[in-house]
DNA sequence: ACACTATGTTGACACTGTCAATATTCTTTG
DNA sequence: CAAAGAATATTGACAGTGTCAACATAGTGT
């Protein structure tokens, strides 16, 4: 029961292997993260993290999945923070997807990555996707209902911003452009005009 | 100097290297592509194309520069085409964008992916993924004059336009949004609500 | 106390990118 | 036209990777 020892068996390697990976995307870079180092960086033999996942991919897209756990708390806290006032909860619910991906870039890199791509193979990491989509419909709803948002599917509208949050997303994040250290206003911007158009 | 013969010396394995590499980035994806299979396969040895480009990153590189020059060259003729009406120009430049994308996913992810991030490195694809900016904001710009748009910074509606676009790109690649087929109409309707902010 | 299961380890393998040394061909220049 | 030098291709080697199979140890329930 003891934790602090060096025993045979780690105690709670599983979680320490969350934590150590996504340390190391952190610092790193996903590509920076081998199975290897990882089992070295916590000294455990280097098949030990087989024992609880099956693939380097599937560590990989629990990883992911947390983070998308988090940035999904996250949205749905600037969701609730402005309860009442749907068409401020949608915009910052925006603005915080990007705060995100712009503090987390390494790891938001993974969880859109290609490293993780076959979603369907994680159930966890294909629900945790969805989650932002379905809470953006629903605002985008709400918002119709006030009629602050012109009519229309809302999927689609959803889909509007979702693109727009990431494509956004990843350029901050790629330094694509000459804009360090105003991400929060130029995107405060940009989805002004994207909430403009609609508006009704 | 007659090429069709096995020669020890190739003729033009450069070109080769970057054909075939496209070719295997379209059908089994960007990690699917190894510097032994594509030797092996073009009939080379392993190191051969280490003549040619300094590493894996470098070829890698210059695929892409290949795939930003043909999304170049289809932009900029959606631009052509439709000049003298310059929103209208915009808007195809979009559709056309999002089309590239989804008709070569596996090419335009490694084109925006890490394996090629370090773009310092490689001026030609820096340069080659800076032209469809200026051709936007150049876009804009004549809008903005003809007073179709709005005013204001056209560097910063142009990346509005452009993020929307590749969001949208990487969301249909990756199968994200179930829309399968109709990724076009999906991409005017939403395109026509991002021009409507922007309109004025 | 003992069997069972979960967890961890060691050894091995095939595959990868890439370097160094070597061989072959092409090009240039005497 | 021959010889030297540059360009291009090859083979051998190495370290690093993911991961399988066989084995070892520790915790758990009967």
């Amino acid at each position: 029961m003891s934790k602090k020892e060096n025993h045979y068996h780690h105690g709670d390697l599983r979680a320490t292997l969350l934590a150590v990976a996504a340390r190391m995307i952190a610092e790193k870079g996903v590509e920076g993260v081998t199975m290897r180092g990882l089992a070295e960086q916590i000294g455990v033999s280097r098949t030990a993290p087989y024992r609880h996942f099956v693939d380097k991919a599937a560590l990989l897209a629990a990883v992911a999945e947390d983070g998308f756990n988090r940035l999904n708390a996250r949205v749905r806290d600037a969701k609730t923070q402005n309860a009442g006032d749907p068409l401020l909860s949608f915009r910052q619910m925006c603005l915080v997807y990007v705060e995100f991906a712009v503090e987390n870039p390494t790891h938001y890199r993974l969880m859109f990555g290609q490293e993780v791509l076959n979603r369907q193979e994680y159930p966890g990491l294909a629900d945790a996707a969805e989650v932002i989509r379905n809470e953006t419909v629903a605002v985008i709803q709400q918002c119709q209902q006030e009629q602050k948002i012109k009519p229309g599917q809302p999927g689609q509208l959803a889909l509007a911003a979702w693109a727009m949050a990431h494509g956004l997303s990843l350029f901050f994040i790629d330094g694509r452009i000459p804009v360090a250290g105003n991400e929060r206003k130029w995107a405060e911007m940009i989805f002004e005009t994207l909430l403009a158009g609609m508006e009704q």
